[in-house]
DNA sequence: GTCTATAACCGGATAGAC
DNA sequence: GTCTATCCGGTTATAGAC
């Protein structure tokens, strides 16, 4: 086996071990158990579990695609729009709510490291950037425009999904996280107006954007 | 020593490990160590490891005594109360962040256990009691009704302050933060409208709601 | 390259001297 | 009761046979 093909299979199959026991369970034995293969073997691709674990920071965070997804296709206010989409998060979520731990946890365990900081940092600038694209993507498909800098909203739907997230992972009560989300779509919508009319050039560049935002699925 | 004694210090000793390098690196030798006392003396205490653990969340979840301070004495519009109380609580995370980073290592910790998982929802339930109160406390100093059940806001509230804690926590980035504040002071102060004129019973009965809110302390 | 076997180490728990 | 010394199981990492 190539090594590459191995290194992948490890960081997957530690991704699945770590998402169903946490980091602290996810030991040489167990990943390379999961991959099926020998104990032995690991060390061939990893020089140590601490490389993979730093490996695995890094292609989770690059394998996150979207923060919401905005429904393509529908006719609705700006706030019925965003509520749908944090509804779609959080389907993604009660599917599988070992992934979302392990992110939680993979992002916890990279910044008390100093060497691997960067990693979470970098995570988090990923998600602003993929809820901005989220959110531009709402407001052209509903005709509204953002009265605050995209950039900033987009950090606010971060922490409203994480607020969200974490709440929901406690208790997994769903009629709480239903009115989390109402809050949080009132909330936004209340920092857009409807837009004045564009030019049609304006409008098919925003269409493009959002058709790439609707490329990534959650879970 | 007393055991009673005894296991109180190795609780607070076990916490103060945990917050510096995390529940893994929370071992029995680290914790005695802290405490100043020796190994042995660990199972004098407690019959393992893990039910020092269990004894710790637990501890952690009653110690834990407000969500944000909501300040006293002010004259001030409802949404500038809720700022100042938001950053009270941001000031309270910056001069402890491992503090807030074992609490959320603890609860992740104890929801995967299903024997501990309880202790989590306790804790969440704690927060949103305590978010509860410092809501009823903001809106009666300064004469506002909340116009949606404060129980459900109080759910907003915490989700909120998580997801100001996990943002700051990765990327320590203040300005951010004070932003996400503002948002979540707006979002909520749209919750609420001038209070109509209440009789002299009602008030006073709230202030003294309101001074049992500000007794805790965070940090 | 791949596996078995094992070295080297670490952590929880305990025996036994004092 | 308290400490030193030790056991024992589990983990990372590697040596060496094939």
């Amino acid at each position: 086996m190539a090594v590459q093909e191995r290194r992948a299979r490890l960081i997957r199959s530690a991704f699945t071990v770590i998402a169903e026991r946490g980091i602290a369970g996810a030991t040489t034995r167990a990943i390379t158990a999961e991959a099926g293969m020998a104990l032995a073997s690991f060390h061939y691709a990893f020089s140590s579990r601490d490389e993979l674990l730093s490996t695995l920071i890094a292609e989770a965070v690059e394998s996150e695609t979207s923060v919401l997804d905005v429904p393509t296709g529908v006719d609705a206010p700006l706030e019925d729009v965003l509520v749908a989409g944090l509804r779609a998060y959080l389907e993604g979520l009660k599917a599988d709510p070992h992934r979302e731990r392990a992110m939680l946890e993979l992002t916890q365990h990279a910044v008390r490291d100093p060497d691997t900081r960067a990693l979470a940092v970098r995570q988090y600038e990923r998600y602003r950037m993929l809820a901005r694209r989220s959110l531009e993507a709402a407001a052209e498909r509903t005709g509204s425009e953002w009265l605050d800098p995209v950039d900033v909203l987009a950090a606010q739907l971060v922490a409203l999904t994480d607020g969200l997230t974490l709440g929901w992972l406690v208790d997994e009560d769903d009629a709480r996280a239903e009115a989390t989300i109402r809050f949080a779509a009132r909330s936004l919508a209340a920092r857009a107006r409807r837009a004045e009319a564009r030019s049609v050039q304006s409008r098919s560049t925003a269409r493009s954007v959002a058709d790439e935002g609707r490329r990534g699925e959650r879970g």
